[in-house]
RNA sequence: GCGGACGUGGCGAAACCGGUAGACGCACGAGACUUAAAAUCUUGCGGCCGCAAGGCUGUGCGGGUUCGAGUCCCGCCGUCCGCACCA
């Protein structure tokens, strides 16, 4: 026997190390077997429904799936906890783009190898613990999927939800295909780098406009959604109210209408009129097109600047002077000048607008350019209305009507509906010169592209009857399995054996819809069909939409503000009008999560270096970076998102392999708040990992302890306490950072209750709670120490403890004493304790009266359970 | 240009309704244990002065309100994000 050991204290004997690599794979199929995560619909437990946006199945997952999962799933394990009936599923948004280029490139069939990146990404979120309802998956590509929205596509075009109309698209003539605005990258195709043409094609519109006010206005009930979405969606959808008003065209040529319509925000400023200018595209710029020399080219060089986006920041106002006049609606002896711009666009309000160059910067550079002048007729209150001039920066302030004869010293406000009442009382050829309107910038959402792995747009087009719907009963129009790609553009045009069919209606021969739909409209109900996947023929079952939705918490990254987000509101209101949902918002609640940044590393020769090829060095503080294999010095860059280009990528699967999934969740937890990015490091994973194994010695030891009552007992438990409630707090917040404090926290009032002796009972009391704390975070680790502390069945059924709030009150809390706002003592008194007492026991304490210097406070400040402020 | 967010130690951050600024973690320093390393443990850590007790100062900058301001108000500076010829 040796002698004791009498420099460290009398510790239990260390557990061996948690081996999360031996762990994690057991414990997750314990939860498998037991079949803990499947949801049922019939179960009377208020339901809680979260859910992360679905990946796209590119082949591996990467840290941002890691950190979005594992916050949808902290709080799916909570709510389970907490005793919901919680569904918590995933699936798959296999359309798109990829999968053909992977077609092309490698000469692999789309289908084969998204279902490929379906199976390996499926493993490693497995790999990753989530709780997820596998039995509910789903891959848009599914025919089992796309039949549905097909069928939904048929309702909707019933309807009339749905339209068919030429439209300008961005086309890119080297791959054949339309692209979307976000896809043209300098005027040039994303892929191809060829110029993009602007073409009329004629295409399939979801009407989403039809709903832009409900849209628009049921933004502000929003709550659980954060303001900066809400403001992205309303600026997108760009509500605006003001006055449309026919101005009379003077002698107007053989071919020209009367009048022209004209849109405008402020009508107050109707006496600062200019010109008229109108867009390119205008009919009455077509129309003298053949009569005005030099009209032509003008056009056509104004849809050239047109198609080339950045140009647009840059250009120079041009307009072309009709010749044309037309009378103001104020006064029809006036006249003004109407020009064809290039800075009008065809497709908001009525593609013409009325200068005032005054009071719009665009209108007072075209006006100094054309030599136009200007009057303002809205004077700021700071100057005087006699000296009041405009040069050359306009002014859009408030302020008194001037130069507005009888609108002088009104406010523009007043001013506006002057002008409206007095304009739409006023009656010309049978109709009011003006009415009121609101216009919306939203445009309706085009979803026909040219591709081969998409959802079929389910129509059949007929010489004789035109586009004609596919039968309900004959659906689903499944893509043809055999594609090939060696033709430029859309394989399925020239599959004639999957095109041409008989038209349902009259028989005659007829062509399929080859065009299929934007992958949008997969993502934009997805959340619904996991209610009741199952189904065979329908869509969905109302009962269970009803009872599921809406989400009760979403949680996915911000680039989806706007396009996803906006089209699955707007699918929500037309499933409702077609029967499919009752509700009409589709997420309560909705989480935009940080990225995952990375320091980038670059060698001598300026190549990007992967995180995995680094070794760093700290030297007095220094960092310096090296190549693992030459030794070569590394220059360490930006910290920017992890991308491949950059190489400054983590590949979740060495993260898991070599410290375990639960060091990776908390990791992502941890440091950051989840609306802000968080910084990979290696520190920071090593970190992660040391807790883990903390948390394991610290249960183990707990469980091992035959301690008996001990001084320490009272404060662990009221520590145990205080850190449930304030998780609690936080998890329901979504504030994971500082549910891991308040763990951090805990773990080290047990660590040192146990270094200075603690009630076994109480340890174990302790110790029970870290775990189910940690337990929605790093799930396997408390299940393990679930296990070590004997505790029955299984820690991810637990229910969550009940924090003893009769703990969390202190008998005498001890306060600051200010002197003149700075703090001098503390004083402790008895909780209890009212103002009266609290000053008495300031006022008695010594260094109170130290600092007081014999002086007697004039006031005396009392917040009870806060602070002391004593004036002198 | 329009709209929004943010600015706190070496770093990530915390601070609720205006009430002890820097909880918690990372990094770093000193020490213990070790043949050594890892792990673990003790301890220090905004700045300045001081052996210490303690004092002064400090939340981008300048003002203001208040007994009291990181927090509220006014004016700047800076960073990031979104939209952008929208009439």
């Amino acid at each position: 026997m040796t002698s004791p050991d009498t420099s460290a204290p009398a510790r239990p004997v260390a557990p061996e190390r948690y081996n999360a690599k031996e762990t994690e794979p057991r414990w997750q199929q314990a939860w498998e077997a037991a079949g803990i995560y499947a949801t049922k619909n019939d179960d009377t437990r208020p339901k809680y429904y979260v859910l992360e946006m679905f990946p796209y199945p590119s082949g591996r997952i990467h840290m941002g799936h890691v950190r979005n999962y594992a916050m949808g799933d902290v709080v799916a394990r909570y709510k389970r906890a907490r005793g919901f009936n919680v569904l918590h599923p995933m699936g798959w948004d296999a359309f798109g783009l990829p999968a053909e280029n992977a077609a092309m490139e490698r000469k692999v069939n789309p289908r084969d190898w998204t279902y490929a990146n379906i199976a390996t990404m499926r493993g490693q979120l497995q790999s990753m613990g989530l709780s997820l309802d596998w039995s509910r998956e789903i891959a848009t590509c599914d025919p089992d999927y796309y039949k549905h929205q097909q069928r939904m596509f048929l309702d909707f075009l019933e309807k009339g939800l749905v339209t068919r109309r030429t439209a300008k698209v961005n086309w890119d003539p080297v791959d054949h295909t339309v692209l979307a605005n976000e896809q043209v990258i300098d005027g040039r195709g994303w892929r191809s780098g060829a110029l993009v043409e602007q073409r009329e094609l004629t295409q399939w519109f979801f009407k989403i406009t039809d709903f832009a006010q409900d849209l628009y206005d049921a933004l502000d009930g929003l709550e659980r959604w954060p303001e900066k979405v809400r403001v992205m969606q309303k600026n997108w959808i760009g509500r605006s109210e003001g006055l449309e008003v026919r101005f009379v065209v003077e002698a107007p040529p053989p071919g020209i209408a009367p009048d022209v319509k004209v849109y405008t925000t402020r009508p107050d400023t109707l006496f600062g009129a200019k010109f008229l200018a109108i867009a390119a595209d205008h009919p009455i710029a077509a129309s003298l097109a053949s009569s005005r020399p030099g009209l032509q080219s003008f056009i056509e060089e104004c849809r050239r600047t047109g198609t080339a986006q950045a140009a647009i920041d840059t250009a120079e106002k041009l307009g072309f002077d009709t010749g044309l006049k037309v009378r103001h609606p104020l006064d029809p002896s006036w006249l003004l000048p109407v020009y064809v711009a290039n800075f009008v666009l065809m497709d908001y309000g009525t593609g013409a607008v009325f200068g005032c160059p005054a009071h719009d910067q665009r209108d007072l550079d075209f006006a100094n350019k054309y030599g136009l002048g200007n009057t303002p007729v809205v004077c700021p209150e700071t100057e005087d209305a006699a000296t009041f001039v405009i040069t050359d920066t306009a002014y859009d302030g408030d302020g008194r009507m001037i130069n507005s004869r009888f609108l002088d010293d009104m406010t523009p406000a007043e001013a506006f509906d002057a002008v409206a009442n007095r304009l739409e009382a006023e009656v010309l050829a049978g109709t009011p010169v003006a009415s009121r309107k609101v216009q919306f910038r939203l445009r309706d959402w085009g979803v026909s592209r040219q591709r081969y792995w998409g959802c079929p747009i389910p129509i059949i087009h007929c010489d004789a009857c035109g586009p004609v719907a596919v039968p309900v009963a004959d659906l689903p129009v499944k893509l043809p399995d055999e594609v090939s790609f060696d033709v430029p553009g859309n394989p399925l045009e020239c599959d004639h054996a999957w095109r041409n069919v008989p038209c349902p209606t009259c028989g005659a021969p007829a062509r399929r819809e080859t065009d299929t739909m934007d992958t949008f409209v997969d993502s934009s109900w997805y959340y619904a069909r996991f209610t009741a996947p199952w189904l065979q023929d329908a869509p969905t079952d109302r009962k269970a939409v009803d009872q599921w939705l809406a989400v009760d918490q979403y949680i996915g990254g911000i680039e989806h503000a706007i396009l996803h987000l906006l089209y699955a509101r707007f699918f929500m209101r037309a499933m409702q009008v077609t029967g499919w949902s009752g509700v009409s918002e589709p997420f309560d609640g909705l989480f935009t999560q940080g990225m995952v940044v990375h320091e980038t590393y670059k060698d001598a020769a300026g190549a990007w270096v992967q995180p995995a090829d680094i070794r760093i060095t700290a030297e007095a503080g220094e960092r310096q970076a090296f190549h693992v294999k030459t030794d070569a010095p590394i220059t360490i860059g930006a910290i920017e998102k992890m991308s491949k280009s950059k190489k400054n990528v983590v590949d979740p699967d060495d993260i898991i392999a070599s410290y375990g999934a639960d060091t990776a969740r908390w990791f992502m937890l941890s440091d950051s708040p989840p609306e802000r990015d968080v910084i990979w490091t290696e520190d920071g994973v090593q970190g992660a990992a040391r807790f883990v194994q903390r948390v394991w010695r610290l249960v183990s030891l707990a469980a091992a302890t035959t301690g008996g009552a001990s001084a320490n007992d009272a404060g662990l438990r009221k520590a145990a306490h205080k850190a449930l409630a304030s998780v609690e707090e936080d998890v329901e917040r979504l504030r994971f950072n500082r549910c891991v404090a308040h763990i951090y926290t805990l773990a080290n009032a047990l660590d040192e209750a146990l270094r200075g002796g603690v009630e076994a009972g109480v340890a174990r009391e302790a110790a029970g709670i870290l775990t189910l704390l940690v337990a929605p975070m790093m799930p396997h680790l408390a299940e393990e120490c679930w296990q070590a502390l004997g505790r029955e069945g299984l820690a991810a059924q637990a229910a969550w403890p009940v924090a003893d709030r009769s703990l969390l009150v202190e008998d005498s809390i001890t306060l600051p004493v200010q002197l003149n706002g700075k703090k001098r003592a503390d004083v402790t008194v008895p909780r209890e304790a009212d103002k009266v007492e609290v000053e008495r026991l300031t006022l008695a304490d010594e260094a109170v009266q130290k600092a007081l210097e014999g002086r007697a406070p004039k006031k005396v400040i009392v917040v009870p359970g806060r602070i002391v402020n004593l004036v002198v």
